[in-house]
RNA sequence: UCCCUGAUAGCUCAAUGGUAGAGCGACCGGCUGUUAACCGGUAGGUUCCAGGUUCGAGUCCUGGUCGGGGAGCCA
């Protein structure tokens, strides 16, 4: 089948036309200036979005509606014919001369009504005031570049796992197993809040009579349900949307956001961590090679040095570490004379603080710990063999990089019926509510693994930018859902 | 949810309890192959909301709402 030809160039591709190349442009003008040179221009910089850098028009003043065109502010919307041309002035290297003698037109397509009170003004805005106009923030350098950016590392992921052989598997959003036991989870049902039926005890809701004719909710997490399909196709991932309802307010959180989960068959904690740093380096390589142009842009004006950070990060083999280790390096530096806040002991978790000394101080790279605690980790993670007693531990890994904390978590799935039920039963957890679960130990259980990987704090890594709300397009937290 | 902090022009911020200002943006003019332009001028305000103290509140007090920083929970 063939593929529809656009009817005019995008600006990305009209940067690397030849010059005398005629060619149409739409887009937004993004700044207007005018000099009485050459008998009267007009310097129309405009952004299609396509790339990061505007295109500068340059309007001769034979153009019959030269005056118009002089009230020409940001924002406005145009079509443009003209001319690519090198350009005589400095700041770029081509631009688009628009000349009446050479078919050379601009045509106004919807001007700005109130110029005074456009909402993103050609003039530094913060990102929290950008925040409350999310459906026009986009239109700025920032927004725009972590809008292509997030693409970027949409297909990236896509890219990895297809060359890889993983299949990619669509695990519901809907849940009506309350077993994913990873926070609090948004109600999904069709029942009148007001006036709820109870159950015959009058006590409780009676779910029965609900859509689903039973609690459902907003997924927190397609993990267990991808387990399903991988203990069939071998290699699978997930990637979608998840929920949380915690009330947590921070730059790191969100209410709603992307997951990736793979999920391998036959693999063993060591090899899920080999496909995790392999994964995250594919995804820093894709950034820099294909979407240059914004990256130079985050290094300059979101976080001095990203690039050379990234870099160092794609050549550098992750830190890897049992959480043992991790311990002993922190107890050191307290007896160093480092202060931290919580306490470190074997067996807690550790805090924000003493991440981020292993990452940024200690070690200055992304680090892998693994082995942790069993008490501190999910029921489904397996039990680590030869343990000494009390010091039980788990194939459990966190990668963990500097200044965003925990970017991956991952385990080697527990295989065994025997030991998964004994710990459903520590964890007080209802064996009848993962009776699906379960089969897969039943039936040709496998070793398996895998990792989440919340694709926004990936964002966070690859631009340098500070708040997750900034790199999501309509963030969803607690008491922000306005667009 | 806890601690800290803030809300004044379209935006970013000033303003001893006593006449509400500046920069940027917008508008008008000048200059300029311009490009964070530059120079001059103009317009633009229910000082977040509801109470209270006071002769008088942007400012002090109480309660809300929302934002930011840190923490917890986590991805």
């Amino acid at each position: 089948m063939e593929c529809l030809m656009p009817q005019w160039m995008r600006v990305t591709d009209a940067f690397a036309a030849a010059p005398g190349t005629p060619l149409t442009i739409k887009g937004w003008v993004r700044t207007n200036r005018e000099s009485k040179a050459d008998g009267g221009l007009c310097f129309v910089a405009v952004s299609d979005g396509t790339c990061f850098d505007p295109i500068q028009a340059v309007v001769r003043s034979t153009v019959p509606n030269f005056e118009h065109i002089q009230k020409l502010t940001t924002g406005c919307s145009v079509e443009i014919d003209g001319v690519l041309v090198a350009s005589q002035g400095k700041g770029q290297s081509v631009e688009i001369l628009v000349d009446p003698a050479q078919s050379g037109a601009l045509r106004i397509i919807g001007e700005v009504e109130h110029p005074d009170t456009y909402p993103v003004s050609n003039k530094r805005h913060t990102f929290e005031y950008l925040r409350e106009v999310a459906h026009l923030r986009v239109r700025t350098n920032t927004f725009g570049a972590v809008a292509r950016m997030r693409h970027c590392m949409s297909m990236a992921v896509h890219e990895y796992f297809d060359k890889k052989g993983f299949f990619y598997v669509h695990t519901p959003i809907i849940t009506a197993s309350d077993c994913e036991g990873a926070g609090q989870m948004f109600r999904v049902s069709t029942l009148d809040s007001v006036n709820r039926k109870l159950t015959a005890d009058g006590k409780h809701v009676d779910f029965g009579e609900d859509f689903f004719g039973k609690e459902a909710h907003l997924t927190v997490s397609g993990q267990l349900n991808v387990e399903t399909y991988c203990c069939a196709l071998s290699n699978v991932y997930t990637f979608g949307p998840t929920f949380r309802a915690e009330n947590s307010n921070t730059a790191r959180h969100l209410a709603e956001f992307w997951m990736i989960e793979p999920e391998m068959a036959f693999c063993d904690l060591k090899r899920d961590s080999e496909i995790a740093e392999e994964f995250i380096k594919h995804c820093i390589d894709a950034a820099l090679t294909k979407r240059g142009d914004d990256m130079k842009f985050f290094d300059e004006r979101i976080e001095n040095g990203i690039v050379a950070r990234l870099k160092h990060v794609l050549e550098t083999p992750f830190r890897r570490l049992p959480y043992t280790d991790a311990i002993d390096i922190l107890q050191k530096a307290i007896a160093g004379g480092k202060k931290f806040e919580y306490p470190v002991k074997w067996g807690t978790d550790l805090q924000s603080e003493h991440e981020r000394y292993l990452t940024e101080e200690h070690f200055k790279q992304p680090v892998i710990l693994m082995h942790y605690p069993k008490g501190i980790k999910a029921f489904y993670m397996r039990l680590d063999d030869n343990c000494a007693p009390g010091r039980e531990t788990v194939s459990a890994m966190d990668v963990l990089v500097p200044k965003i904390g925990e970017i991956i978590g991952g385990s080697q799935r527990e295989e065994r019926l025997d030991k998964l039920d004994m710990r459903l039963d520590e964890m007080k957890l209802n064996k009848a509510d993962y009776w699906w679960y379960r089969d897969l130990r039943k039936y040709g259980t496998v070793p398996h693994a895998g990792f989440g990987l919340g694709f926004e704090r990936l964002m966070l890594f690859i631009t340098g930018m500070a708040n997750i709300r900034d790199v999501i397009p309509f963030p969803r937290a607690p008491k922000q859902a306005e667009f």
